[in-house]
DNA sequence: CCCTCGAAGTAACGCGCGTTAGTAGTAGCA
DNA sequence: TGCTACTACTAACGCGCGTTACTTCGAGGG
C-alpha cells in the first residue's frame, strides 16, 4: 500500500503538452487562485472579489490571450450550450434558410448549432442509416436539444434516439404527433395569394397544382377555396391542373389551361402557381402565346425561390415560405423546452407573407 | 493540515447529476476496470485484453446503451476531431455547396465540421466584427483547423486569430498569399466553354462580361482568348459587353450586342455569358427578337446555378463551379496540414467542368 | 526450484474547468 | 474580551475520458 503510494509520488510527471493558455496560467500571472479566475470570468453574482483583484485578473487574461476551453467547461458544468440540427443540407436550397434562421437565433442565445447532414431523401423516406448515425453523432457531442428539418413540408419518421433530448421538428411533423413541430401556414398562404388576385380585379383564376396529396397542396388549395368563397366565387374545376413540380410541369399545365380557350373568351386572367418553378414554366407558355404578364395574365407563385422569382422577367409576385422564421422559432422552442418552460402550442404555424413584385 | 484533509474526507459527496451512462458504469456492469473498457473501445493495438473480456465489455456497452462523451474525450486526448468553417451562409447559394462538400469529406474522416456564420459581405469587405467573433468561438471549441470560404472568388482579409491553427481558404485567397487556398480554375473554365462553341461550329462569339476587374472575369476571359487564339481567331472587342451580374444586366448587354446587327448580318451566332443569371436575361433578349436557342444563337453560361440553368427553356449548357470539390479538397488539405504532412501546392486549382444541356 | 517473460489486466494521474465547503482577516458590538 | 458577521479569497473534488506505469499470474526454460 505504502509502496504503491510512494511509487506514484516518485513517478516523474507526464510532460504537459501545452496547447494553450489555461485558467491556471492566468491565475499564476495574476497571483491569485484558479477559483478566483473562474469566479471573475463567469461573472458570479455572490462571489466577493475585490475590484482590484478583478481588474488584475482581467488584465492577465488580456496579457496572456486566454481563451476558455468550451469542451472542458461543458464537461465540468454538465451543459454544452449546443443544439444539433439534422437536415438534408443540399437537396433543396430551402434547408439553408432554415439553418440560417436557426443559426442566427442560436448565436443570439450564445449557443452553438451543430449541423449534421442526413443524406438525400429517396422514395421510401429518408436514408435511415445515415440519419441514425447523424443523430448518434450529435448525441455524442452532448447536444442539449435537437432540431429536425425537412426541405419540404411532410410527415417524417424521426430516429428513436432523438427521444433522449428535447426535439423540435421544422417544416415537417411526425405521424404519431408526439413531437412538437413548426410548419408553414399553407392555408393562409393560399388565401393571401388569392386575395391579392381578387383585389387586382381578377375573378377567373386558374390554378396550377402540385401533387394533390402533399400537405402543401392540400393547405394551399384549401386557402384558395376559402378566399374565393368569401368573395362569393368558386374554383372552376376546369381551371385546376396538376403537374410535376418543375418548370416543365408548369409549362405543360399552363398550356393545357390556356389552350382550352383559343379565342381568349373564358380564359382565366390570372394563374396561381403552387410553386415558383411551375410559375417559371407558366411564364414561357404565356409568352409563347403572345400574351403579356401581368397585362393579359397575372401570375402569382409560391415558395419565393429567390433565384427564380427575383430574376424572372417580370419579377414574380409570390408567397414566401418562412424558412428563416421557422428555423429561429425552432431554436426558441428548443430553448423553452430545455429550460423546462411550457411551449405555446404543440404545432406552431408560421405565416407565409406575400411578396409583391411585378407579375400581378 | 490533518484538519483540512479530514474535513475534506468527511464532506458529504456532491450528488452526482447523472445525465448518461459513463465508462465507469460499463466497467462495473462487465466486472472489469474502466481502463479495460477504454482499451477495448479505442481498439488499442498492443493492449492485451482476452477475447472473452472483450466481448463481455462490448455486451455491457450494448446493454447499457453507452455513448461516448465527445467533449470528455477531446479534453483527455487533447484533440477534438473538429474543424471549423467560417462563411456567409445564406448570401449566395454557393456557400451551401462548399459546406456540403466539406461536411461530407469531414464525415468520411470521422470529423465534425462546426459551421460559424459571418454576416453578409458589404462593400468594404466582410463584416469584420462578426467574423472575428466567429473565429473566436470556433477556437474556443478547440477546432484543429479552420476553413474560410467566400461565396465568390476574391481576395479576403482573414482575422488574425485564424493563424493560431492551420487555415485553408476556399474560393478565395489572401492578399499576402500567406495562407494556402483553393480556387476554381477560371481560365480553364473559360477555355472549355469556348472550345465547346468552336466545336459546334461557331466562330463569331459574343461575350457578356462581368465587372472586368474581378478574378472570375479576368480568368474566364483569358481562357476565352486562349481558346480562340488556338483556333486562329480573335475576340472582337465590339462583341464584348459588361453588365451587372444580374438577369437585367444580362438582358441589357444581350440587347446591346444583338441590336448592333439589326439585319442579322455580322451578328454573333453564340453568346458566352460569364454567369448564369446574365444568361437568363440574355435568353429573354434573344427570344424577344424572335430568335431560337440554340438554332439561331447558342448560349453558354457559367456557374451552373442549378435553379436557373436546369429550369431555363431550353436548359442551359454551362460551366460548373466546383464548389463541392473545393469544400472536400479543403478538408483534405486541412487534414494533411494538421497531420504535419506537406500539401501539394500553396494554391490549388480545381477544374470547372462543362455541363452539356440544350442551349448549344 | 528459481527465474524470466509475456498475457491480462488495474490504479492513478491529468486534461481544463465549475463548484462547494471551507479559511483568514477585519470590523462592529455588547 | 469574546462573539458574530462579513469580505475576500482558496483547497479540493469531480465532470468523463486517455494514458502510463505499474501488478498479478501462469507458462516455459534452465
Amino acid at each position: 500500500m505504502a509502496n504503491s503510494t510512494q511509487a506514484a509520488s516518485e513517478r516523474k510527471p507526464t510532460v504537459p503538452v501545452h496547447r494553450g493558455v489555461t485558467m491556471a496560467d492566468v491565475a499564476k500571472h495574476a497571483g491569485v487562485s484558479r477559483t478566483a479566475v473562474s469566479f471573475v470570468l463567469s461573472n458570479r453574482e455572490n462571489a466577493s472579489i475585490s475590484e482590484e483583484t478583478r481588474t488584475r485578473i482581467l488584465e492577465a487574461v488580456q496579457a496572456l490571450g486566454y481563451r476558455p476551453n468550451a469542451g472542458a467547461r461543458a464537461l465540468a458544468s454538465q451543459r454544452s450550450d449546443w443544439y444539433g440540427i439534422v437536415t438534408e443540407i443540399v437537396t433543396a436550397p430551402f434547408a439553408v434558410d432554415i439553418i440560417k434562421g436557426a443559426q442566427d437565433q442560436a448565436w443570439l442565445d450564445r449557443r452553438f448549432l451543430l449541423i449534421a447532414p442526413s443524406d438525400q431523401a429517396d422514395a421510401t423516406g429518408l436514408n435511415q442509416g445515415m440519419e441514425d448515425a447523424a443523430v448518434e453523432k450529435l448525441l455524442e457531442q452532448r447536444v442539449e436539444g435537437l432540431l429536425y428539418a425537412a426541405t419540404y413540408h411532410r410527415a417524417v419518421h424521426v430516429p428513436e434516439s432523438a427521444n433522449e433530448v428535447p426535439t423540435v421538428l421544422i417544416n415537417c411533423f411526425d405521424a404519431d404527433g408526439k413531437l412538437p413541430s413548426i410548419v408553414p401556414d399553407e392555408r393562409a398562404g393560399g388565401r393571401v395569394a388569392i386575395e391579392r388576385l381578387l383585389q387586382a380585379g381578377h375573378s377567373r383564376i386558374g390554378v396550377i397544382n402540385l401533387d394533390p396529396d402533399i400537405p402543401a397542396a392540400v393547405g394551399r388549395l384549401a386557402g384558395c377555396r376559402e378566399a374565393l368563397a368569401e368573395a362569393g366565387l368558386e374554383l372552376d374545376p376546369a381551371l385546376v391542373v396538376s403537374g410535376h413540380a418543375t418548370a416543365d410541369g408548369g409549362y405543360e399545365a399552363a398550356c393545357e389551361i390556356l389552350d382550352k380557350y383559343p379565342s381568349g373568351a373564358g380564359r382565366p386572367t390570372a394563374l396561381f402557381c403552387l410553386n415558383d418553378r411551375m410559375a417559371m414554366g407558366a411564364y414561357d407558355a404565356i409568352k409563347e402565346r403572345g400574351l403579356a404578364i401581368p397585362q393579359d395574365i397575372a401570375v402569382i407563385g409560391f415558395d419565393n425561390q429567390e433565384l427564380i422569382a427575383a430574376y424572372l422577367r417580370p419579377k414574380l409576385t409570390t408567397v414566401a415560405l418562412p424558412f428563416e422564421e421557422m428555423g429561429a422559432l425552432g431554436v426558441q422552442t428548443l430553448a423553452s423546452l430545455t429550460a423546462g418552460q411550457p411551449i405555446t402550442a404543440h404545432q406552431q404555424m408560421v405565416d407565409c407573407p406575400l411578396l409583391e413584385r411585378y407579375s400581378v
